[in-house]
DNA sequence: TACGAATGTGTGAACGTGCACACAGTAGGA
DNA sequence: TCCTACTGTGTGCACGTTCACACATTCGTA
């Protein structure tokens, strides 16, 4: 045998203190129970050290205490996008208010789709926080096949309506940062646009392209596929060489914003003297850059919470509106132009 | 009712097949099956929309198919360490190839410490693979209680010799790089030391004073809390204003050495020209540096793994021996130094 | 006195599985 | 013919918990 003792049940307790387990179940849920019982059944839990069954107790009461948060893009994710962090720890910390446990899962393959999917649909989680859905993800459809309470971050356009979300304006904010850069004086900007099969991408995009009007010209944007520094270096060099007078440019995000600016030292250009540049995430990254990156502030944490809340929400039975919320994203000014 | 319909049971394929649970038991785990009753079954599985109850399956087989990864620090690992998203990764792989799922528990407070002790204990893992221990956590006396299949990625000293741990060798790789930047011809080699309340911060520290042997002197070490960029920015200060003829620096991470080239460039000097900095990690920050950074590769993605492989015998009724295993660490040489 | 309410306790059933066992039919060999 | 082996199927029980119910005791009051 590899463990050496049976753990301790109810049925140990009751009759190590001498009642029945009802009782037992009373003293650990609340109930009528007599002061007398009720030493002698705690002093019971620590003598034989009982620690409940969390996985009969989900069966029975089909009830887990826990929420998955399902990241669907672990390599990108973890290495290259910080707010994925910072969207977790805004979550567990909501969560944990709420007594409830987050149990986070990596999706890499699609091995790990179909397991996750089992792991969903068993019972061991009561709702699901889903972040950076694509379109037509297999696991979207199996939370909507069991109707498992979910809330979104960010959301796709043909994603599920009846799930609830909660994201930031990536167009209005893309358009207030481009505004801004050419309230400075600006004239020839690009932008380094990423990841153009996701709503961020393709909203940041729009958001560019509107606040330009007229001026927008669409050889002036670089179409990288991820928000990562090596992109940003690709993404800047390409734009110098199709507009060497550029003066402008806003990087999709900070990471590509922080590659741009290294694409820019190394073509001697100064910024902001030659070139403004702004990123969008107000990441890390923003105040590691030399100069340090004026921005979007998307805030991560906050997503983490408000998803979370969702969740929440409908576990409590609450039936929310179809759609979703949009949190506000503040421009944050510092040197890079 | 939030839930409009019951979810499907094996008694409800049973009686939809004309068949009884035991059968559809049968058909589900691999047993003796007349053709027919199969495909009877496997039709009334897709007809009812059949998922398995993993809980109930987790309360009769005592196996949830599920390891837990516990993260003690997610504010520094998250947003600073960009290692261990690549162990998580590691692990997930490992994991997933035996068909177990992992499940990433973040602990922020002490909250957060009984819940997840409350989880790990309650049947829904396995086993756990925890990062980060520092000595004396509550979780680890939860772990070794409930004698729960477990292993360390990294290992405090004075940590519970029973469970297995996987790590790199901090001193004597530490001690080979400092000695590469001593063979390189600098005489005055500091050291921006942290996390001196674990083991790693501690070894890296004893390799530096033996690589250095007579020629060590305290008076260039500079001692950080964390592992983080702004620590490096600090350290680097600290040490220029105690040795202005300073030119090695051995930083504890390669985001610290990121920070002292950010010193650096401040006080004017050139690396590797003035100054020879080398880091530890090989993450992503040595290669976004400018200069690249010269630096210790540390297997991140291995050594998820190899915990993962740790767990996963026990779970299959091995019996290892106590004690652990280190990694090879190769240095990356690149441009700063 | 008697009756209802409040308090305290024990018992049986159920949650959805998997497995041991019992049983039935068929085939092959002594 | 009978015994054994193999294939196929149904039934009961157990995993550890919670809940509904039944029952017991005490107390206040009509």
């Amino acid at each position: 045998m590899s463990r050496p003792h049976r753990r301790a049940t109810v049925h140990d307790i009751a009759a190590a203190a001498g009642v029945s387990r009802g009782t037992v179940s009373r003293v650990l849920n609340g109930g009528y129970v007599s002061a007398e019982a009720r030493a002698a059944i705690e002093a019971a839990i620590t003598e034989v050290g009982y620690v409940p069954n969390n996985a009969a107790r989900a069966l029975k009461m089909r009830r887990s205490q826990a929420v998955a948060f399902v990241a669907l893009e672990p390599h990108s994710l973890f290495l290259d996008d910080p707010n994925i962090g910072s969207i977790m720890l805004g979550a567990n910390a909501a969560l944990s208010l709420a007594d409830h446990q987050m149990v986070s899962l990596v999706v890499e393959s699609a091995r790990d789709t179909e397991r996750v999917a089992r792991y969903l649909s068993g019972g061991f989680v009561d709702g699901a926080i889903v972040v950076s859905a694509r379109t037509r993800d297999p696991i979207i459809k199996v939370i909507s096949e069991l109707a498992l309470p979910a809330a979104f971050v960010g959301h796709p356009p043909d994603l599920d309506q009846s799930i609830p979300f909660v994201g930031i304006d990536n167009a209005g904010s893309a358009q207030a940062i481009t505004a801004r850069l050419l309230a400075g004086g600006r004239r020839r900007i690009g932008m380094i646009a990423a990841a153009l099969d996701r709503d961020s991408g393709i909203d940041r995009l729009a958001g560019f392209k509107a606040a330009l009007g007229t001026a927008y010209d669409a050889e002036l944007v670089a179409d990288v596929p991820h928000y990562d520094y090596g992109s940003g270096v690709k993404g800047m060099r390409a734009l110098l060489a199709a507009e060497p007078a550029i003066d402008g440019v806003f990087a999709a995000s900070d990471a590509i914003a922080a590659g741009a600016l290294e694409a820019l030292r190394e073509a001697g250009r100064s910024v902001p003297g030659d070139v403004g540049v702004v990123g969008f995430d107000d990441s890390t990254w923003a105040v590691r850059c030399q100069p340090q990156l004026s921005t979007v502030h998307q805030p991560a944490k906050q997503l983490g919470s408000c998803a979370a809340q969702l969740v929440l929400r409908q576990l409590r039975g609450e039936v929310l509106e179809p759609g979703g919320q949009l949190l506000p994203t503040p421009i944050v000014w510092r040197e890079s132009a």
